[in-house]
DNA sequence: CCTAGCCCTGACGGTTCGTCAGCAGCAGGC
DNA sequence: GCCTGCTGCTGACGAACCGTCAGGGCTAGG
């Protein structure tokens, strides 16, 4: 799901150095970037423990052996933090996008390159969870710089698919669907069933089943074509 | 270990009636169920024009004329008074179910169903969008009361989508995907693109675009049909 | 041993939250 | 009118958390 547009803010004055600072704008030393190092490893630690709105600096400082007054040094709030994160994951999209553009989406093979999208965005939405719900959840809640993460995952993803369909039908037929429409909705469902993946089985769906449900479901509209029979 | 002891859910001593209760215990009369609702009202208004999270409770109360304590008095906290608004909403869903139990699901009428489907979730959630976006909020942070609104909302339709889909395949084919797992996949799209509809918009995708999509996807999860040309 | 500068923190003001004791208004009995 | 009892309301308070800041400790270099 896309995002809506952003006034691009950056601070007019620090296009001097890329580096990274601390809060009283200094340059942190070797000491310095191990302790913001552990106060991060520590967020994503606690992140998979604890709700977000139960995450209290306080807490991530005194686990990582520092104060609170510190963890305020590297970041100007917790969510900050987190973005950091949400950034390191974000490196993860290319190779799947890479698996969008290669894989065949014509022929038979096109259910198997379903099948392995399907597979490949569940274990990146596995892998990054916590993550991905404070993502979900700040984005919810109007938090622009989240939203724009979120988009960052999310855009490449229906760019992607959007190509695909467009190389794989040679000409536009008229009364055809928007490619970009068809790929947003299925990157939508694909998020969505990720994020929930834990309702499902409550359900009592096994999930197979539920990816087999959405494989089907791309690869008809991917190729608009029936699905094969088994 | 005899773990949890079971908070005792209800006072035993209140057993008697099911009528609503103030904090303290009292049933209100006709004046404190007038503030009660006046309360409910400024709370659904609120959070129309702000965020969850910035809905304070001295807020709702003096834009409804009291203070917070009073509310305090009619919902232990502002997730309460937003349940029973969400509870509200939940009374629409009956009406969507029958829309997928009534329209035909075989032949050329089945694409006019899935319109009419799409159609009708979209309406529903722009109708409910604040309190819906709190459900899904909520929810995600692992609100349990809200995950029990969530499920009364989806669960129906999921159900009367995967009845739909065993009436109609006459027998199960093996190799056939679990109804319910194409069900529920298909809610989730829906469900999601709905939440995120304003986004969509954003990547310059006309929301006709949007429901066509998603149309065509319904249809061809739901029969096993190529969905019509044009 | 001393200085300089990075790095850290105790302690504090500001804010929000939820509670509680007690006041206000309004019957009804006498 | 006056007392009594009940419903409805609230000011004020303690507790919790947030983010800041002045100042102290640690390390490197001389």
């Amino acid at each position: 799901m896309p995002d809506a547009p952003e006034p691009t803010e950056q601070d007019p004055d620090d296009a001097d150095e890329d580096a990274l600072r601390a809060a009283d704008g200094r340059v942190p030393g070797r000491r310095g970037r191990a302790t913001r190092q552990r106060l991060l490893d520590q967020t994503a630690e606690m992140l998979g423990s604890s709700t977000f709105r139960d995450l209290k600096v306080v807490d991530i400082a005194r686990a990582a052996g520092t104060s609170p007054a510190t963890f305020y040094q590297y970041f100007p709030e917790v969510e900050s933090a987190i973005l950091v994160l949400a950034e390191e994951m974000a490196a993860e999209i290319p190779a799947l996008c890479d698996l969008i553009y290669a894989g065949p989406w014509k022929g038979k093979g096109a259910y198997a390159t379903s099948e392995a999208l399907v597979q490949g965005l569940m274990d990146f939405w596995e892998r990054n969870r916590a993550v991905l719900r404070v993502v979900d959840l700040a984005t919810e809640e109007g938090d622009h710089r989240f939203r724009k993460i979120r988009a960052r995952l999310l855009t490449p993803l229906t760019q992607a698919l959007a190509d695909s369909i467009r190389a794989q039908s040679g000409a536009a037929k008229p009364g055809d669907v928007d490619p970009m429409a068809t790929a947003g909705v299925l990157v939508a469902m694909l998020a969505n069933v990720a994020a929930h993946r834990y309702g499902f089985e409550f359900w009592g769906i096994r999930t197979d089943d539920t990816l087999r449900a959405m494989t089907r479901i791309v690869y008809s509209a991917m190729t608009g074509q029936k699905p094969p029979a088994a």
